[in-house]
DNA sequence: CTCATATGTGAGAACGTTCTCGCTAAATTT
DNA sequence: AAATTTAGCGAGAACGTTCTCACATATGAG
């Protein structure tokens, strides 16, 4: 029944009495073929327990219907809805799929990417980790292999890029928050990357309204960008005091960087956290902090994490199409793997503010 | 600088003017080259930018340095977990994740498997969805494809497998109850499929103490198993109408069936949740319902989700170590793979309970 | 000096497919 | 009736590697 040894297209000739030729043809369903070879073809595929192997005509026809993907953390809600929607387009068109882990290190990302490609993937998805130095990937464009990016532009990169409208939904919900009568709003950001003059720097241009070049901004100084921008709409200062840079990735640190801002003289009436991780740490110190949402501290955090609904009280949020993100870019990918030939898109999606109860009218 | 064609291996040895073979050996690490040759086969390899295919390479030595993980879903924190162990130790050892989505459904988890084999991957990591059923996995056996199952076992497929031990985590989450001085604990667990006879059946067996071939049952099946046996062990009575069926993989399904055990005439005074699907329902229902815990209700969930941590109260859980199934089933892979040929294993890991605030003594 | 061993090299087969070509026979058009 | 097209098939060349072999040359032992 079950074959001790795997088959290969030669076998089943053989056992059809027909070519390797005609067996190819039927099994691969390319030219013309007899009903009647057909049927013997086939029968002796099935007896043989004939499995293609793919290596073998990849090889030959160019491509292998692997898509590669580099993403921060899988285990990261984030990535892993992000990457849940690419898989979703992939499978659905009878691709594969090929992760990796970047750890958001630029070393990293550079040795998955030469893995994937090494492995021939048809195309790829990154979140790159550096938004300058990206050699790698100008070398996988001027090699032709397909790119998408997600969450993060490279500067000089022309590429396809699915995104959020990070600054844009910032400002709704910093807005929000001035709306519901907050004059002092925090705001807990990554901001891992020392923009050219550091935070300081940043923060004068941006309170000043100088033009900056926004689009290869990491997420969480586009979102800090948000923040200042409602501020001047609304025509309130920005205190530099009451802008929290964790300073990495990672939920501890946003944890210990918190209760420096609640407890010091002149504290926050609402905090704004930038992402989920940074969100899962401020929530983290509150709760130690015991402080008691609304009433002590309003608060609007990023990414719709699925406590956020059933905490009490619930988490106002801005929610990302994470899900939606995986699938427009694996689209994207797939219509650049077909040939299509538009210039460089950058899709911008929208993000919603999920009211619940967490902030409070002063 | 970059090549705008793909360099391949006779390329670099015409243009270091030696044999297609000697550059192979340089370029592949393998037989004897003199240092000179291999200074202008690299200089060569450089200058072209080549970079190997592994898909030939792999056509030849049989094997491709991949392994095929067919998960439940990637964007569900048990599955992201397990996942990113795997990919940790797979990375360490040079190997890529190719990876699938099940959906706990069969027909998909048979064509996940069938799409990996056929891209040659030198093992698998499955989750199965159906623990009877599996012609596909004995098919990959008799194939002599390494597996490794995770969470769940197969009747009469004897492969390496990692999982936690359920029952005595179940058992010893409800004795933590029946210690506190409940004797009322509801549970909700997903029981999906219908072992023979149905739940009803099931309990009166199990509460009957007949013996229950344990190993290959769903792991909520088991959980329930564990709660039974702690109330055994201690004397206590098994009120089927406390034993809530969501029927399915779903938080949804949680939600919807713990109202119906709350508001009931004899509601229990301690909930046992057996998975962190099932404890993300009952959340819900619970802060819908304005229960208070652990005044209105004790509560200890399964697997430790980050909002358990930060929740208020904190909520006691049986943690299971889902990074380090991961790692152990991709290093129990890695070991087959290397041809190592013990006897199938199975290696049953601990769950932790971690103890927090959401259980109240009575 | 001869024989064995280690080091180095290239020609060409192999891996399992798809693809190109040439050949037949039948069907269709001119 | 001749000319073309179409269906059907097989031989054998690709794809880009690794691997096996045969053959050098150098080194050292006896």
């Amino acid at each position: 029944m079950a074959p001790k040894t795997k088959a290969t297209i030669a076998d089943v000739a053989r056992a059809a009495g027909v070519s390797t030729a005609t067996a190819g043809r039927v099994l691969g369903g390319y030219g013309y073929t007899s009903e009647a070879k057909k049927e013997q073809v086939l029968k002796a595929a099935q007896n043989l327990g004939y499995r293609p192997n793919a290596l073998a005509r990849s090889l030959i026809t160019g491509t292998t219907r692997t898509i590669g993907v580099v993403a921060g953390d899988i285990q990261n809600p984030f990535y892993a809805s992000v990457l849940r929607g690419i898989s979703n387009v992939a499978e659905a068109n009878g691709f594969g799929l090929l992760i990796t882990n970047s750890d958001e290190v630029q070393s990293k990302e550079v040795h998955s990417v030469e893995l994937l490609a090494q492995k021939q993937v048809d195309g790829l998805i990154v979140t790159p980790s550096d938004t300058r130095r990206a050699r790698h990937l100008h070398n996988l464009r001027s090699m032709g292999v397909p790119l998408v990016l997600i969450d993060r532009a490279v500067a000089g990169l022309m590429v396809d890029r699915v995104a959020t409208d990070n600054i844009a939904a910032a400002e709704q919900a910093v807005r929000y928050l001035i709306a519901a009568g907050h004059r002092r709003i925090g705001i807990v950001a990554e901001l891992v990357d020392e923009e050219s003059g550091g935070l300081n720097a940043f923060l004068t241009h941006a309170i000043a309204g100088d033009p900056i070049e926004s689009e290869t901004l990491y997420p969480s100084w586009q979102r800090l960008l948000g923040y200042i921008r409602a501020h001047r709409i609304e025509g309130l200062p920005v205190d530099p005091r009451l802008t929290l840079r964790a300073g990495s990735y990672s939920a501890i640190a946003a944890q210990e960087i918190v209760p420096h801002l609640m407890t010091a003289s002149d504290p926050p009436t609402a905090l704004f956290t930038t992402d989920g991780t940074m969100s899962e740490g401020a929530m983290r110190a509150l709760s130690e902090l015991k402080l008691k949402i609304p009433q002590d501290l309003s608060l609007i955090c990023f990414d719709d994490l699925d406590w956020m609904s059933f905490h009490r009280p619930g988490i106002t949020t801005v929610a990302q199409p994470r899900l939606a993100m995986g699938e427009a870019a694996a689209r994207m990918l797939l219509e650049r793997i077909r040939g299509e030939d538009y210039p460089p898109r950058t899709v911008l999606m929208p993000a919603e503010l999920v009211e619940r109860g967490s902030v409070a009218r002063l």
